[in-house]
DNA sequence: AATGAATGAGGCTTCATTCAT
DNA sequence: AATGAATGAAGCCTCATTCAT
């Protein structure tokens, strides 16, 4: 279920470029019941049969779109992670809830849509690896501030919380109420919760 | 959009029923994309005719599964709500948590199908309600506990992170391992994490 | 393909007006595409069950209404024939056309429809048979005036061509342009018209 | 409501012609009501996707058709009055009533179809247009004729009159007694009576 | 006589995908 | 490599009609 093609040349990039182009647009501008291969084929200015040259079906398009956000989305955070130089405290969780905020504003629209429409599995599993990416991360940070082992249950369950809890503030308010995302109030809040949970060590 | 006729011998209601049972075991079992009107039929061992005279369309179908489920949720969580006697401390968020984890156990698939692969707009609007109506009931809660306007921006942002905290940690658990809405680890993150933004004045 | 039952009692003919009502008004408020034998019954406060009870199908209401449509049409002809006392000229042809183009105004919008929104052969055989009833009636006045036989070609080409001449310029204009039927220049014409087939012996 | 595209290869344009020729055939054969879009697939020896590739919807088959063959009757009819050397007399109106049946006999069960069962606004305004096009030709030609005002009240009524009167007469002719059309009698009628219109200047 | 729930054939249309050119 | 015509399974829904109550 991968593209049956690597394009080689780059007239060849330039078509995959196009109908990945003409998939966002649609996705945007339309909603995803507008998402017909053939309509893309027009969009993207090429023929149906080029598209599925290098897509083997509409699911791969949808899944490519996630895969090049989620990469995104992983390289921005990677990012943070390896050039703090200074201890895990607030600074750090404050900085890595600013750039996790600022990635999904980047692609404010898109992001909606993949996470509100998008229910093939396939495309789930994308979003869920990267979740799961994220999680353990956050694990082996929490292992070592909490001085606990990485594969324990509790540190794991508050990976789990942690990660997820941030994942679906930032969504959900994304949807609802994106200017939320901009304020000090929920910023600090935040922050505020991911302190709390890296600092108890899990007893109180 | 709403159901053509209401019921009225008893034959119908039979009829209404076995309709929304076979909804629910196709979604359950088969997944959304096999929810087609003539299956649903075909499994209630309805007609297509029938079907039509009480549901005007595919999309109600499941509408009123939601409608039905958010209800059930609604009235659970008013009722551990008002039948509370004592403070609003570390208990009351146990217990309150516990009921929703319930709640959500009881139906956990459909809950899980309804909430991961729903998109109209009409559904997703009923979803919303319930959540807006808990983020004001979660809102009043805090008012009283911080002496706060419950319209002020820092309690409703509050509101809106507790509430979604809560209620996305429980679906993603569901998900992604549902074993862990069992465990006491899990519970009491929760409510750690509820209690921490309750007690905190907003200026730490 | 006649009405079930005869109603005999009352409260059956009362039903039936309801019914052929409720056709009439859906047929000129909604058009025939919404002429559905549930709605006809919806509207007129009967149950499906009871409009099957006094028409087998759906074209019998039509053709009910078409029926009493043209009935009234020849009572209202043949009483200016069998009532006029003098002879056949200019003024009988204007007196007839008068008429006739009275009783299509009188029911002019359902008139509209039956002769432009009906297509059913049975509806068609009942229009036909008041066309050529007219055909005849005119047939025999014309043997008389051009004191020729009734069968000849010629009486029944004229007749042919007087009688939906006058027929489809009276039904043209009511869908066209109505006002003209009241204006006295196209009744004029008319009357020329007439008056010229029926002068003229053939010969010409 | 136009065809979806413009066929551009050969093999389209062939696919074209068996879906028209198929509606053709089933309306002529079997009756409108017999007319669906899987049925005009089936006869045409294409796929339902293809007749959906160059016709948007069912009417617009019929639409198509009608649109083809008053394109001819006009062409017919201009023809023969643009080549008309001589002056507007009866050899004039025989000649050009002689093409009009012409044209109608070469189509003779089509054409019938065409005006007795199709009752979409949208086909009803192509015929419309013609016959509106016709009236003004002959609006034109009866102005210089009678040295009249080509919009006067008289003008317009009497174009009215004799367009509609020479169409309906061979469309009932057509329908009841093909044979008519044949017959000098009935041509010889028609004559006389377009010329007693032309002759008389309206205040006979 | 009346009711209205139930039926189901069949209509229209979409769209992912294939394949001859 | 590219094109775009062709495919056809399958979806949604309507509505005339029946029949148990």
């Amino acid at each position: 279920m991968k593209s049956r093609k690597t394009p080689k040349q780059s007239r060849s990039k330039v078509t995959v470029e196009a109908i990945l182009q003409a998939t966002t647009h649609i996705l945007l501008k339309e909603g995803i019941q507008a998402l017909t291969t053939n309509h893309v084929a027009d969009r993207a200015g090429v023929s149906i049969g080029s598209l599925y040259q290098y897509f083997p079906n509409k699911e791969s398009l949808v899944a490519e779109l996630i895969e090049q956000h989620v990469q995104k989305e992983i390289n921005s955070m990677t990012a943070v992670i390896e050039e703090w130089q200074g201890a895990i405290n607030e600074d750090f969780f404050r900085k890595f809830i600013q750039v996790f905020i600022q990635v999904h504003l980047d692609e404010i629209e898109l992001t909606q849509l993949l996470h509100l429409q998008v229910n093939s599995l396939e495309c789930r599993d994308v979003l869920r690896k990267a979740s799961l990416l994220f999680q353990q991360i956050t694990a082996s940070i929490l292992a070592k501030s909490l001085n606990l082992n990485e594969k324990s249950r509790l540190i794991q369950t508050k990976a789990f919380i942690v990660t997820n809890t941030v994942d679906s503030l930032v969504q959900t308010a994304l949807v609802e109420d994106a200017s939320m995302l901009s304020e000090a109030i929920f910023i600090d809040e935040l922050v505020q919760l991911v302190c709390h949970i890296f600092n108890q060590s899990g007893e109180a």
